[in-house]
DNA sequence: CATGGTCGTGAC
DNA sequence: GTCACGAC
């Protein structure tokens, strides 16, 4: 691919965790606030500011008291921070949310950040110029877009479609690309804003350091479109340190040594000049970017490559004894543990790789940080106090001459612990045999010789899983398999049913998910014919759905996606009349977050939700991806160009075609939960017990009462804020206080799941007893032998 | 004491 | 494998 003519997007969410907040407590909306974190101390620091409050001249440099200061009627919602180390699930979960709309439109798309993310969409565009007339494109399909060196966005339209007669330096193909990508986009964002409730702003340039780039000059819930041909003008004014990877050390440094401050003067250097100042490859690097060349790829990447915590501990905090160390290790070590525990559930791997890493002040005042990697052997089991041993281990280690003294004040450390951290890391999928590949040997045993070939797996292992197989009863195994998949499914669908097929999904390379082998999975066992009692039954009631309701099947109409209006909000008045550079000028400014605009920002919910239609073009669905899994189990259904539904006889409720399947499983693991809950009692109440807080559970009598079979809706449906809620005391979320009993019957089917994902991922065998044994295998010290 | 907790990358 | 750096 030609790297100068992709089309890149950069999609960044407006103040994300103020956003979140704003989410979950409908009470904040509208109000100026700011989300802070340990708040003990001067009202906590700020972390995010959303635009009323910096509108009032908050930002993210101050503490929480200063902004009461200057704006007494803001609200600090602060980040949870249960056992004084802050935890950012919430935003972690709602940056997944997001990311999984995203990647409805392109598989080639790189998370950036918890709120950022890098699009490659040259693909979905070049697709979309082979359906549309540009010629039909109007400014109104693409609200809130700008196209910087153009006073409006329809100034760049008719260079487009004037094929830019007035530049000589106009390159045409691209600029049309720009703006199909711009259409794209706003349809991308508008689906992020239907399906999750979250405001974004996008840059889109052909490369990422330019989406970046002008992703910010226009916020919030604006594009912004950077044409080659504008580049220069950009740059003319640019300072260097607003470049990526120029903010730090090294841009000053730049700046310092060539005695400049514009990306334009960077300009006037030859790479030769450039690469003896600084190094061969930062030379011809910056040489590039000064020409707007960056051929850094969009890595497809969604899932985080290592999984870490950390914390500070300044000042008079700081760790001295070994006491306090432990414990902050097995704190850090433990939150590691449920976020791998979900990891695993949801990506299916396992880190093979852990460092410590800490920060000791020198008796000379300074500082130093070390970090020391651990490679797990297979014998190690993921969990309980096997990070805090070893992470103590390697942290006495490397802290020798910080040791103890033998005899007195043993439990002291010479130099004070300032950080500590964990993470985890060099993850390795599970491999299929574990789990999926097994069961279907098993139901597929006989039929298809392929599926048993093992390539990785030792003899040993393959016969002690075989064995396992073959002394499970056939319930427990699909109870395992059905179990996870309900929990997938739970995952992915958390807060969003997509409510609309996506427009030109450039899927031709779909990533494949753990859900999709599952899937594939089952149809190839519906296919087969075979009937054991249980799944059996459950094939059964899918026929029986399509053949009683067949008559019954809902066509819905094509859906509109809300897009705002382009009300005063928007480009065009607010900025006509000015010259290109002016409007350049005018959105470098909005880098320091131009006061002017946000307090037009003010009424932006309100005005939006009055603002009118627009619609989006639908996915004709024509493509050879008719032939999905789901759809050669529904033969009878030959029409594709819409959304089909089916009635579901269980629950009555109408579900998307597609999805009947994955519904299915759903009413089969609920029936299997309640088997299992019986089945695990006992277990239930050792973790129950553990917990401190069942005060909310003491509140809801029925917990473990679950008599009618609820709607497939009360799981997968948005959270509506407007209705009253319990705060979980499992997970810290607040759940609607209808559906409080089934958000803990969910918890209790996760730790069941989790037992089971256990029992499959260690090596040890198997053994009915879901207590879980934290014998560490590995020759692994316990803490209590570095005491005397 | 005072953005802090997370991430990724590249040099060595 | 460690470390500093850059960014959010």
């Amino acid at each position: 691919m030609d790297q100068e003519n992709r089309i890149v997007v950069l999609i960044d969410m407006d103040c994300f965790y103020c956003q979140v907040e704003e989410k979950l407590n409908p009470e904040l909306r509208g109000k100026p606030i700011a989300v802070v974190q340990y708040n003990p101390w001067k009202g906590g620091g700020i972390i995010a500011v959303n635009y009323l409050a910096r509108a009032r001249g908050v930002n993210r440099h101050m503490r929480g008291d200063d902004a009461k200061e200057k704006c007494p009627e803001i609200q600090l919602p602060s980040v949870p921070c249960p056992k004084g180390k802050a935890d950012i699930s919430k935003y972690r979960d709602a940056g997944i949310e997001v990311a999984k709309v995203l990647q409805k439109f392109t598989t080639l798309l790189e998370r950036a950040s918890i709120d950022e993310a890098y699009l490659d969409i040259t693909i979905p565009i070049q697709k979309r110029l082979e359906t549309i007339n540009i010629h039909t494109l109007a400014s109104n399909l693409m609200p809130n877009t700008f196209a910087l060196g153009y006073d409006s966005f329809d100034d760049f339209i008719s260079d487009v479609h004037n094929c830019g007669s007035d530049s000589i330096d106009f390159d045409f193909e691209h600029a049309k690309k720009l703006l199909v990508g711009a259409l794209i986009v706003s349809e991308i964002r508008a689906a992020v804003y239907e399906e999750t409730g979250y405001r974004c702003s996008a840059g889109i340039a052909h490369n990422k350091i330019l989406a970046k780039l002008v992703c910010g000059m226009n916020k919030p819930n604006k594009q912004t479109v950077l044409p080659k041909h504008s580049v220069n003008m950009l740059y003319r004014t640019l300072p260097v340190t607003k470049v990526k990877h120029l903010g730090g050390k090294f841009g000053s440094h730049v700046c310092e040594v060539l005695k400049i401050k514009t990306m334009g003067e960077l300009q006037s250097f030859s790479e030769k000049v450039l690469q003896t100042k600084f190094d061969e490859k930062n030379g011809a690097w910056l040489y590039n970017i000064a020409r707007g060349i960056d051929t850094e790829p969009v890595q497809a990447r969604f899932n985080p490559k290592s999984i870490g915590c950390c914390k500070n501990f300044k000042g008079k905090a700081a760790l001295l004894d070994l006491d306090s160390i432990k414990k902050w290790l097995k704190d850090l070590g433990d939150e590691i543990e449920n976020r791998l525990e979900k990891d695993a559930i949801e990506n299916n791997r396992t880190p093979k790789q852990m460092v410590v890493s800490f920060t000791v002040q020198l008796p000379d005042g300074r500082e130093t940080s070390s970090s020391k990697s651990y490679n797990f052997s297979p014998e190690d089991e993921l969990c309980g106090e096997l990070f805090t041993n070893k992470a103590f281990e390697v942290l006495i280690d490397s802290t020798e001459g910080c040791k103890p003294k033998e005899g007195e004040s043993n439990r002291k450390l010479r130099a004070p612990i300032k950080f500590l951290g964990i993470s985890v890391g060099k993850f390795e999928e599970h491999t299929e045999n574990k789990k999926t590949k097994k069961i279907i040997d098993y139901f597929s045993a006989g039929s298809s010789s392929e599926v048993t070939q093992r390539t990785n797996e030792t003899a040993k292992g393959k016969e002690e899983k075989d064995q396992d197989i073959k002394t499970k009863n056939k319930n427990s195994v699909d109870k395992e398999y059905v179990l996870q998949k309900f929990f997938q499914a739970q995952v992915n669908n958390k807060s969003n049913i997509p409510k609309q097929e996506i427009i030109e999904s450039s899927n031709e390379n779909v990533l494949e998910s753990s859900l999709d082998k599952q899937e594939s999975f089952f149809v190839k066992f519906l296919k087969k014919d075979q009937s054991t009692d249980k799944l059996g039954g459950k094939k059964e009631m899918i026929g029986e759905c399509h053949e009683t309701q067949t008559n019954k099947i809902n066509r819905s109409i094509s859906p509109v996606c809300n897009i705002e209006d382009r009300g005063d909000d928007s480009n065009g008045t607010a900025h006509s009349g000015s010259t290109i550079n002016d409007e350049i000028n005018k959105s470098i400014a909005l880098f320091e977050d131009d006061p002017d605009e946000i307090s037009r920002v003010s009424n932006m919910r309100e005005l939006l939700k009055t603002s009118h239609d627009v619609n989006i073009r639908h996915k004709v669905n024509s493509s050879p991806k008719s032939e999905a899994p789901s759809r050669t189990v529904t033969p009878e259904v030959t029409e594709s160009n819409h959304i089909e539904t089916v009635e579901c006889s269980e629950c009555g409720k109408a579900v998307p075609l597609e999805k009947f399947i994955e519904h299915s499983d759903y009413h089969v693991a609920l029936k299997l939960r309640e088997e299992e809950r019986e089945e695990f009692r006992k277990t239930r109440e050792i973790i129950v017990a553990k917990k401190p807080n069942v005060d909310a559970k003491n509140k809801n009598p029925q917990v473990t009462k679950n008599e009618a079979v609820p709607s497939i809706s009360k799981f997968f449906t948005k959270s509506d804020n407007t209705v009253p809620k319990i705060m979980c005391s499992e997970c810290g979320d607040k759940v609607a206080k209808e559906k409080f009993s089934e958000h803990l019957d969910f918890h209790e089917a996760q730790k069941l799941s989790r037992e089971l994902n256990k029992k499959q991922t260690s090596s040890a065998s198997l053994n009915n007893s879901v207590k879980r044994k934290k014998v560490s295998t590995s020759p692994l010290k316990s803490i209590d032998m570095f005491f005397r």
